[in-house]
DNA sequence: CAAAATATGATATATTATAACATTCGGAGT
DNA sequence: ACTCCGAATGTTATAATATATCATATTTTG
């Protein structure tokens, strides 16, 4: 388990903080498999094989993955997968929260936390590709006042910060 | 001109608010033109005919226009227009800050204010799909702070709130 | 003017996403 | 068990968005 700087109370809005490179990954999966079964119970929905599949592959990183990649990957396994068969998954995965689209990359990364409802806020560094995903309350109000002044309803949020993580800064990477 | 219920600070931070149906458009697109020369003539760049045109189909409304769009409209008057003519011209338009990309719709707009640099914050109204740019130091602020915690270098922001406009809310709207 | 850089034309193709219809499969009700 | 129904997946085709590459034209510079 990896230790965070910050206190509780403002590790709450760090849904999925960057994670080291020896991090034990498996768990991760283990977890997010957990979460979604948990979901999909809940919300009376099926959580086939092949969602449960196309999952995993999202979950393969912390990186977000495109749609045709995972296509590519799924097909190791199941040779009659076509685009429908990934976007439906998808669409599934996005509409029971379990993952999130990244817009600024046409790719997709698994959700830190599908029992909180969140609007999708993610730092995004350029280098390592790798992602955290947030739930910043801070941002949250900031949208939120601003939105109000100008008696605008917010319905739904995309906040995508692209730099350079921690790692990569220490590292003077400077790959793109 | 159009007068705003916020007090003078506070409006600098909205770069582009939501326009009435009335509003004097023209005047926003002679506007944006001059701005766009000032600032290539700046830039040492060359603000030429293709780019102009191309600026001003983009703002022929507050809404954001689709590449293939902007095609379709520029071919009326440039036959030979091809995809790559558009895509430069709006490469060369987003490196300028003339224009910015909406990630979430694949579609471009134009910039409110091109002398000022600015990351992209706007709000997106589902019904009327008419865009407001705002430069929300509070907004900048929230990320600046968790990025910080996090030891993560900001490069470019991207933040997208999807909802419904002061107008449409009033009207009941309810299209999508 | 000649060379070099910039801008545009032209053709082809890559990448991302959806439409439309067919088939399979598992339960609900008989 | 049989039939119907609806959800899930298979299958084929195509739409929508974006880029690569090379050719030509135009402008700038020495
Ligand atoms: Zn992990
Ligand atoms: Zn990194
Ligand atoms: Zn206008
Ligand atoms: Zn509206």
């Amino acid at each position: 388990m990896e230790k965070s700087t910050q206190g509780a109370a403002n590790d709450a809005q760090v849904i999925a903080p960057f994670r080291s490179h020896a991090h034990d990954h498996g768990q991760c999966v283990v977890e997010a498999i957990a979460a979604a079964e948990s979901r999909c119970e809940k919300d009376g929905s099926s959580f086939t094989p092949l969602r449960r599949q196309v999952l995993e592959l999202v979950w393969s990183s912390h990186e977000p993955v495109g749609a045709y990649e995972l296509l590519e990957k799924l097909r190791r396994s199941r040779r009659k997968a076509a685009p429908p068969t990934v976007y439906r998954a998808l669409d599934f995965l996005m509409e029971h929260g379990l993952i999130h689209r990244i817009e600024s990359l046409n790719a997709y990364v698994g959700c830190g936390d599908p029992e909180r409802r969140h609007g999708g806020q993610f730092l995004i560094c350029r280098d390592c590709q790798s992602v955290a995903e947030l739930d910043d309350s801070a941002i949250d109000k900031a949208v939120a006042r601003r939105a109000d002044a100008l008696g605008f309803d917010v319905q739904q949020q995309t906040v995508e910060i692209i730099g350079q993580c921690a790692n990569c800064v220490s590292r003077g990477r400077n790959d793109r």
